[in-house]
DNA sequence: TCTTAAAATGACTAATGGTCAGTAAGTAAA
DNA sequence: TTTACTTACTGACCATTAGTCATTTTAAGA
């Protein structure tokens, strides 16, 4: 009979509710800032009951973080397609990046300091970064193309430049959060001249 | 008579005994695992006593984030002094940041994440960046050098190239930092590889 | 020796991640 | 319907730890 199976979906959909619950407390408040009795409350569970679905809250946290890189790899996906050459689907993918941030300003945290929050270690950082994986791989292709398209120099490294580019912009975007105004008051430069600067120096650094 | 004076020198001397005995403790077990009560017991004092010198363990933990950039500020100092002209400088800081890291492993997580769990804001903000600031002149002064000495091409601007180049390396060291083994088994990809890589992208992005 | 101010203490509080013995709800066989 | 059993859930409780504050110790100066 079919209770086994529905129970069995049940099962998930109380896990997804707890994760609903959790991303909004998560993306509202910052990891440090959310308890696990606020996300009891807003799943209207007990706290105890989170822990039959999930380790630690950092577990929990990590499937927002997921979410997160899901989103982005899929506005990659979109970005890219919008674009004639592969130099331009790069720059294109750098401005998603962006443009993500800016619209999903909660999830700033979560993707730049997420993976320090949560070390994931060894095993588990393997699935975590499927999604991570899937977003490079849009980042690979665009390159490819544009060495085949002539719109990028011969000599880099597919795989390592995508790896590199996103490094360095995640950096960037994290020199922004964290030192925002200071970098306007201290050496004049508005986070957006950085972000322009990095694009055009990027730009540079790729084309033929 | 001295007794004002030697009393202040005494002051002085204990904060920097706590100070020392926090950085013991932070940069072998971590921010997170290192306790106020682990930091009394190194200090040989009481957990109270800290808390007459500092306001909160996150400002302890930034007195040891400065430590670790004024020793870096100093090695980029020594390490331009080796180099012929500004390009070779660059590299020279990159690779003496490198190198920092290689030696100091353990203020890998103070200068990574370090203001990430200050959140310092504002006001002391400023203050916790000058040495940021004097590791960032070296750089600017290199960039400068190359662009007069034609190693690097004249068109960079040199304050944010070095704002950049700063970001841009953190994120590297990040990257390695927080999926070191996964970049090898999933990429292929050591963390000495695509630093390599880095550096030889840098070099070409920057060469006159 | 006595007075007093500064320095240091450590028991205490509050917050919070995580646990577990107990309860309720649901299911299936008698 | 009753009984036996399983599963899901609960919330009081525990352990840890950042930070506080009334009390004690120290030592300088009279």
């Amino acid at each position: 009979m079919g209770t086994a199976e529905r129970k069995e979906r049940e099962k998930q959909q109380r896990r997804l509710n707890i994760i609903d619950a959790s991303e909004k407390v998560f993306l509202t408040k910052g990891f440090d800032q959310t308890t696990m009795d606020d996300i009891a409350e807003q799943a209207e569970l007990s706290k105890g009951t989170l822990y039959l679905y999930f380790k630690s809250k950092e577990e929990l946290y990590a499937e927002i973080i997921k979410r997160g890189e899901k989103i982005l790899a899929n506005l990659f996906k979109k970005a890219v397609k919008k674009e004639k050459n592969g130099l331009c689907k790069v720059r294109g993918i750098g401005k998603a990046f962006i443009k993500f941030f800016n619209i999903h300003k909660e999830y700033h945290e979560a993707l730049l300091f997420g993976h320090s929050r949560t070390h994931t270690t060894n095993e588990t950082s393997c699935n975590d970064c499927k999604n991570v994986g899937e977003s490079n791989q849009v980042f690979v292709d665009a390159i490819e193309e544009g060495i085949n398209d002539g719109s990028i120099r011969n000599n880099v490294d597919p795989l390592k430049t995508s790896l590199l580019l996103w490094a360095q912009l995640m950096g960037v975007m994290q020199m922004i959060q964290v030192q925002g105004t200071f970098l306007k008051d201290y050496y004049k430069t508005s986070s957006e001249d950085l972000l322009a600067y990095f694009f055009e120096y990027t730009y540079n650094a790729l084309k033929a």
